[in-house]
DNA sequence: CTGAAAGCGCTTACAG
DNA sequence: CTGAAAGCGCTTACAG
């Protein structure tokens, strides 16, 4: 079944029938009553490649994870995002094609999609500092945009949760606790994330006159076993709290903290990063950053859309404002006395 | 840059131009040799639309998985199942569309996209025990694999871990440790793996001379507030072990019995289903029946690639075995007298 | 408001 | 092994 058969039955041309398919208004009343009943009828749906051909959009938006295998395992932050991708698309009549692409091989073959005029757009998720697609995106002519911003360049739009800010929230808070030796575990330094922050515990540190110590800062590679590891390096160094840079490393600190024999939050007050489900339902539950991941997805694909639709429109640069959740493990049940 | 101007540049033909694009041995090597210098030249990529619509093939495969917003934030199954599949595609040269449909709108946008010709087949997650998509599908041409199997249709392709088996071991390995009042905490009942993980529970029991007590049957709801909340209805029935059918809600249960100050597995003893990441980081870590999902999502992607590329075979019923992994929450470690 | 026609960029019998 | 040609099923100026 097919237009061509739509139309003859419709008793229109194959245009006319096309029109009222794509609700163009130029249409009469009757011409419309007579198609829309024949397409219900028939149960005619129009063929995607072809309309991808001749109208040369697709409707359907990429989305690339660029995550390891592992990370998607256990960090519910990816699922969340994409969860809301994938809603917000359906919610707009776009399909979405999905790429978790860590290995170089895979990454080779979404740069020949992106220029296969599969998609109309594209939404890179979590990205490395200088991603070699968002290069590649650039030089192109699809309309793209990023999670994560990108301080480097300012032709890249992006929708993104503060991180700097959310983490000096987090140090301050500790600092408002009380604590003056704080640790930090961070995530990976070749990522936007991670680099932010570090960013943002070193500033809150500084902004209260306090040294930022190497012995306090320790590398965790935002996985469970790295932060559990990260915090055993730290616990020599005698830290009072620790910011660990995800809740996901938070856990693993956790774990540390609890084989040592210690107390979270009476020895060591914990904060961290993401609120992801897994914060609620630590021991004890972990004070965290909020960060609107849902938000973020449905902004992405709202602002890709007006990109794809409404070509000439100005840059978009998004930042979201996160939140500090109190839960039981930064010790805000205990003391309330300002150390700054 | 099209097709058109990579056979000019090279001196051959469209036809041919597109044979060695498409890998066809019946070119010369010469011609070959020529084409593919241009190809690399040019940094020419097919365009996927002309490519579709001639060839009636896209490349590219549904995901459908649907399951609720919550489910997908908090089990890991999910995302292992989504990655497993998109990487399994991408290693066969495939792309993958994906949906995360509850909403009835939504799956009515998904009825549409199979009958448009996007996809070349589709693979349809945990779905319900008569699911309206599979019903469909199962009307039209559209090649698809189920995940979860369809005893009550010998039509339906499917790949599958064995649930009744893994869930009938698990409640064995209770039976083994002693354990004679052994309560289970149950999925949704309109759900195949519910219903298996129940049956494969009762069937343990009874093969043993046990009753099987409705007071020891609770529903959960595959979600950790479930498994909480039934944890506590079962926990007035003095249970002396649980079986929970997925390893959120023994989550859950361990958080009910540890409010109540019983122990694990002293007291209770406790095997889930599944073997998350979750599982081995619970406190203490789960005995838990592994399932394994990897490889599922890779047979189902290897499975429904061989239907479409080669129609006419046969019926595909694979069912993976699953296999319990001893941890510390089932007295293992414990004691070891049989009960039966 | 409507239709005839061109065209989107490929693949694939078909004939040689 | 190769090329001319038909055709996949739509959209969209264009002219009326």
């Amino acid at each position: 079944m097919n237009l061509e058969q739509i139309a003859k039955l419709s008793g229109v041309s194959r245009s006319t029938a096309s029109r009222v398919i794509n609700n163009d208004p130029n249409v009469s009343d009757n011409a419309r009553e007579n198609v829309k009943r024949i397409v219900r009828l028939m149960n005619y749906v129009p063929n995607a490649a072809a309309r991808g051909l001749a109208a040369g959009r697709t409707q359907v938006i990429g989305l690339v994870i660029p995550t390891g295998v592992s990370a998607l395992f256990s960090d519910p932050y990816c699922s969340i995002l994409i969860q809301s991708v994938s809603s917000a698309c359906n919610a707009h009549n776009y399909s979405v094609m999905l790429w978790i692409a860590q290995p170089e091989y895979e990454r080779r073959q979404i740069h020949q999609i992106v220029r296969s005029g599969a998609i109309d757009g594209a939404i890179i998720a979590p990205t490395l500092a200088n991603d070699t697609l968002v290069q590649a995106l650039l030089a192109g002519s699809l309309p793209f945009i990023v999670i994560g911003h990108y301080p480097a360049n300012g032709r890249v739009n992006y929708v993104d949760a503060d991180d700097i800010l959310g983490a000096h929230e987090a140090v301050r808070h500790l600092l408002r606790m009380g604590r003056t030796r704080i640790a930090t575990i961070t995530g990976p330094q070749n990522t936007i994330t991670g680099i932010d922050r570090l960013m943002g515990y070193m500033h809150a540190l500084r902004e209260c006159g306090l040294p930022v110590e190497s012995d306090l800062i320790a590398a965790g590679g935002f996985s469970e076993g790295g932060g559990y590891i990260a915090m055993q390096q730290l616990l020599p160094h005698r830290p009072d709290a620790v910011f660990a840079a995800n809740d996901i490393m938070a856990m693993g600190a956790l774990r540390a903290i609890r084989d040592t024999g210690l107390r979270v939050p009476q020895d060591i007050a914990v904060v961290a990063f993401d609120d992801t489900p897994l914060a609620a339902r630590a021991e004890p539950p972990l004070t965290t950053i909020h960060r609107p991941t849902h938000q973020v997805g449905n902004l992405a694909v709202e602002t890709l859309i007006e990109m794809i639709e409404y070509p000439k429109s100005s840059p978009y640069r998004i930042m979201l404002p996160t939140e500090l959740i109190i839960r039981s493990s930064c010790g805000a049940a205990f003391k309330e006395k300002l150390a700054c």
